[in-house]
DNA sequence: TTGCTGTTATATATAAGATATAACAAATAC
DNA sequence: GTATTTGTTATATCTTATATATAACAGCAA
């Protein structure tokens, strides 16, 4: 689990921490199945308290990328709600277009963007 | 000035303001030159306090969506600033699509969802 | 003067975020 | 059996962010 948090952030620890579980299932160094570290042992990695990792774990539960098992701890299990995905990235990207449009970035460019960073998780994809 | 706030939203009230804001600039219901309601206007329609909509324009001013003049107050002045824009877009990108990725949406549901997106704040330019 | 700007200061109340310590039931390893 | 590890829950504390309230200030306009 290579996880990085940023201390300077004005993003919270267990929201960065959701975030970056969430790129590595995208990007296919986290799979189905895969169990993650105990909040207790991944709070000492990181060198933050227990009960932020739990929160962050519950987080991720609640919004269906994690399962868990009394025997094994948390495990990946992403359940694949393509409806209110769609309409949660809708919303997201109303407001980060209008930022990009008053900036004069180009519909191209935002395509453009977009191809890469899919490129990326799928390369990472093909790997496995 | 049509502003909608979610006040049961997790989502800070001048947050919203900032973004709504944005949008409005966006959509070119709000152009470069254009004077916002003073902050004690705003925040008597909105039935919200002053310095919530004080801060709201303190962030726009330092995003740089706005400048203060001692005369006429607020008012619209967007510097474009693409590069730092376009940085900033693929930071939050990077995140969204993470989340529709796990979800099976495709390289094309998001590039659809952005043309809509563009299209609507076009087409919203283009009635001015 | 009167009234309107944004701005600043101070104070207060509530909520969110993070930490600390402790305990619990369930499962595993010995 | 014991010991350890799992997520989970409960308390408590501290800090910061958010929002409100009241008040005052300098700059500008009618």
């Amino acid at each position: 689990m290579y996880i990085e948090i940023d201390f300077n952030s004005d993003e919270a620890i267990y929201s960065q921490l959701c975030d970056q579980i969430i790129m590595g299932i995208a990007a296919a160094r986290l799979n189905d199945g895969d169990p993650l570290p105990s909040v207790r042992q991944l709070a000492n990695d990181i060198g933050i308290n227990m009960h932020t990792v739990n929160k962050a774990y519950t987080v991720l539960r609640q919004q269906g990328y994690v399962k868990v098992d009394r025997r094994r701890g948390a495990v990946i299990s992403v359940d694949p709600d393509k409806a209110i995905a769609l309409e949660e990235l809708g919303e997201s990207l109303r407001v980060d277009i209008a930022r990009a449009f008053c900036r004069n970035i180009s519909r191209e460019d935002v395509h453009k963007l977009v191809d890469r960073i899919f490129d990326d998780y799928a390369s990472d994809h093909s790997k496995e």
